[in-house]
This record gives structure tokens, sequence and C-alpha cells, in this order.
DNA sequence: GTCAATTCACATGAAAGAGACCACGGTCTAGTG
DNA sequence: CTAGACCGTGGTCTCTTTCATGTGAATTGACGA
């Protein structure tokens, strides 16, 4: 394309008219006005949280449910509220929100406690400092604030899964040590078994109050799409029976929402890449194909090298034969590469673990299987459709170097 | 043929090490008046 | 005399290694019918 060639396209593209009137309103952060179908729930925790509003402190809140259910739009709709009807009648409450997954910023319990003392205004090190100092700083923080603190832990289970439950039960404790202020917290956890796991006490005091978010079903999901599609589209752009669709696609995903509004996201742009006008029900496959790849490719190229290595090795053992290959089979291959590639190869353990944490991420399948007197071992398979091997071993072989 | 013991090839856990990053306080050095 | 450079110590955090223990069914071999 001649420069002037790429004028007249940019010139052409903003005399198009665009297929969508306001596509925040289809994004991860965006905040609705209200919260449909969780009216039940919103109330519950409502009724629990407001007593902050005269002082007293609301019982500790542990919310549950699985992705996409609405548990952190709804935790953020209320204490907007909350934060609104304080500021009118000046009523000191702080409520801070923290996403436990986030990393560097809260996945360690003294990450955690540095996050909250910044909240307050404070400057504290990201390291360098023993926790017992940073948990003091932060008791003499709030206790100087004088507030009631309502602290909403997202992902709470990533927190205790990677720190241990010690900082929840410190986090409760400190309140029989505070004077003029109180902590209240909210979990938030995506895992429906996550408390069983917990110290008994921690438990109790966390959950005094327990809300459960149910999946959306499919007729809901279709009402929160028309809201939303009726906000971020331009009328008659949407074709005959792409909500419902969509709706379905996302109710077979245990119900999750937020999926099935990035679908429709995506399935607009696609439409508006290839220039057509209305959203058709092959746009919406071709969505749904191009988030799972987006997501494997960039799940696959955020790896550390030794990852990349390792899955390397899975998709040649794959590629060659079968269908399935074995720990045992992966490591010897991956010794040989990792001598072409030089690098220092880790243990079979530290291997073991690395294919683990592939599963985890969704990239191969584990199952662990006993093959008796031939012992016992890790059966593995690919998580991603076939079609995309060859791609994906491009990427790898880019990412290694290799020819 | 039956049944318990054996055996394999790892899985899974716990603990500890290496190395990167960082704060803090003390000491040294060079520049200033 | 003082600001800044430069240690040493002690802390967190991530990725690994080392050591130890666990595991489930095919196989083996003793046993009795």
């Amino acid at each position: 394309m001649s420069g002037k060639g790429l004028n007249n396209f940019f010139k052409e593209y903003l005399n198009e008219k665009s297929i969508f009137l306001n596509k925040r309103v289809l994004q991860a952060s965006y905040n609705p006005e209200n919260v449909l179908h969780r009216e039940k729930e919103v109330n519950l925790i409502a009724n629990i949280l407001a007593p902050i509003l005269k002082k007293e402190k609301p019982s500790n809140v542990f919310i549950y449910g699985k992705t996409g259910t609405g548990k952190t739009l709804t935790m953020k709709y209320i204490s907007d509220h909350i934060n609104d009807v304080a500021d009118e009648k000046k009523i000191q409450v702080k409520i801070i929100y923290l996403n436990c997954k986030l990393k560097r910023v809260a996945d360690t319990e003294y990450r955690l406690i540095a996050q909250l003392v910044r909240e307050f205004g404070k400057d504290i090190p990201p390291t360098g400092l023993p926790t017992d100092e940073v948990y003091n700083i932060f008791f003499k923080t709030i206790e100087d604030s004088e507030v009631i603190l309502l602290l909403i832990l997202d992902e709470i289970d990533q927190l205790v899964n990677k720190a241990g439950d010690e900082i929840i039960y410190n986090l409760t404790r400190i309140n029989t040590e505070l004077d003029k202020s109180q902590i209240s917290l909210v979990g938030i956890s995506n895992s429906l078994v996550f408390t069983d796991n917990l110290d008994p006490r921690v438990r109790s005091s966390l959950s005094e109050e327990e809300v459960l978010f149910p999946p959306y079903n499919a007729l809901q999901i279709q009402d929160i799409l028309k809201k939303r599609a009726s906000i971020a589209f331009n009328s008659g752009v949407i074709g005959p029976g792409v909500i419902e669709k969509c709706a379905a696609y996302a109710a077979r995903e245990h119900g999750d929402a937020r999926r099935a509004i990035e679908l429709l996201r995506v399935a607009g742009e696609l439409t508006e890449r290839k220039k057509k006008k209305k959203i058709r029900l092959q746009e919406l496959d071709r969505a749904q194909e191009k988030i799972e790849k987006d997501r494997v490719i960039d799940t696959i190229q955020t790896q550390p090298k030794q990852s990349q290595t390792a899955l390397y090795c899975i998709t040649s053992l794959i590629n060659e034969m079968k269908n399935k290959t074995y720990t045992g089979e992966i490591y010897e291959k991956y010794k040989t590469l990792c001598i072409n590639l030089n690098l220092r190869p880790l243990t079979q353990r530290r291997i073991s673990d690395i294919i683990a944490e592939l599963d985890m991420l969704g990239i191969v399948n584990t199952n662990v299987v006993s093959r008796g007197r031939y012992g016992r071992t890790k059966e593995i398979t690919i998580g991603y459709p076939l079609s995309m091997t060859t791609k994906i071993r491009k990427i790898l072989e880019s990412e290694l170097g290799l020819s």
C-alpha cells in the first residue's frame, strides 16, 4: 500500500459506519448500572454489609460460585453503592478490593499486607522488610485511621493455595487487638470446595455468612446479552438466532456470562473486519474458534523456556505416533532436546510438576494411570484441537530457536 | 485355579538451596567551605 | 563537615533440587484342589 493509498484506507475506515455503538459495554471492565438476575444475592449481601454504615462491623462473608456468575460484578456494584451513601452522609467507610490472583500485587502474605498499607497512602517497598514489620505498619495505619474496613479479597482460593491460610487467620484475629477500627472480610472464590481444606478456625471465621452464586441458565444469559447488545451495537446488527446461540455456548460452559459477552464482542469485531453489516451465526462460530485459539497461543507464548521445551517434547511425541504419551518418554526426549538447545536439563521431579502446570492451563490433559507391573505414570494427551498442532509447533520452534 | 506378595515407574509431599531482588545502617571517599 | 558511594546483613520470592514416602494393578510364585 503506498502512502496515499494508506491515507485513503484510513479515510475510508473513518467514513465506514461501525456496527458498534459503544464497544466498552462488552469489555470485561465494564460495570453495568444494575446486575441482572442477581437480585436475591444483592439483597442478601447488602443486608449483611449494611451495618457498616452505622459504624458496626458487618459479618465476614464468603462468596462462592463458578467463573462468570457475576460475583465480582455484584460485589463491585454493592460496594459502589455503599461508598455513595457513605460519601453523602459523611460516614467513615473504607472499602478495599483486591484481586489475589494478580501476580506481584497480592499473591503472597507480604504483598497482600503491603498492598493494603499502600491503599492507605503509605509507601511500602516491594520487598526487603520482614513480614511482621509490615504487619505492624498495617496495624498502626488502620488503628490511626479509625475506620471500619471492608476488605474484599477476590479469588481468595488462589491466595490460600499459594501462601497458606494463616493470612486469613491473622486478618480475622487482628480485630481483637484493634481498638478504634475493625476489619470485615469478604472472600470471593471460584472454587466450590475451597473451604473444605481450610483450617476449621479459619473456615468458621471467614464464612460467618455464605452466599452461593449459581450459574446463569441459558435464558438469563440471553437477557444479559440482549441488554448489553442493545447498548453496544447499532440496532439491527445482530442477526437472527445469534444471541440464542451465544447463550447456548455459554450455558454449556457452566453458565459463564463473561464468556458469552466476550464471544459476542469478538463476533462483532470479526464481522466488522469483514465489512459485513450483520453478525450471523457463521461469525459466531468463527469467533468461538478464534477465542480458543488466541487463549492457547497466548498461554504458550508466555510460558517460561523450560515449560515450552517440555511442551515441545509432548507435541513431538504425539505427532510421531499415537495420541498419548507418558512422563518417562517425555523426560527422555526432553533431556536430549536440552542438550541440543544448550539448556541445563531439570530433574524429572520438576518436569512432572511442569506437566501438571500445563494441565492446569488446559494445554494438555493428564490422567494418572497404573499399568500394573509396568508402574504408575501420567498419561498425557493434548488439550487443544488437533488442527492447531502444526501452528503450535511452529510457535514453539521459533520461541525456542529451533530450525 | 486362587490368592497374597512383589514389583515397577512414577506420583506426590516436604524441606531446603540458589540466586534475584530489595531495605537498612554503617563505613568510606571525595568535594566543599 | 557532609553528601553520596559502597559494603554487609537480613529479609522476600521464585524456581529447583534432594530426599522420602505413597500407590495400584499386572505379574509372580506358593499353595491346595
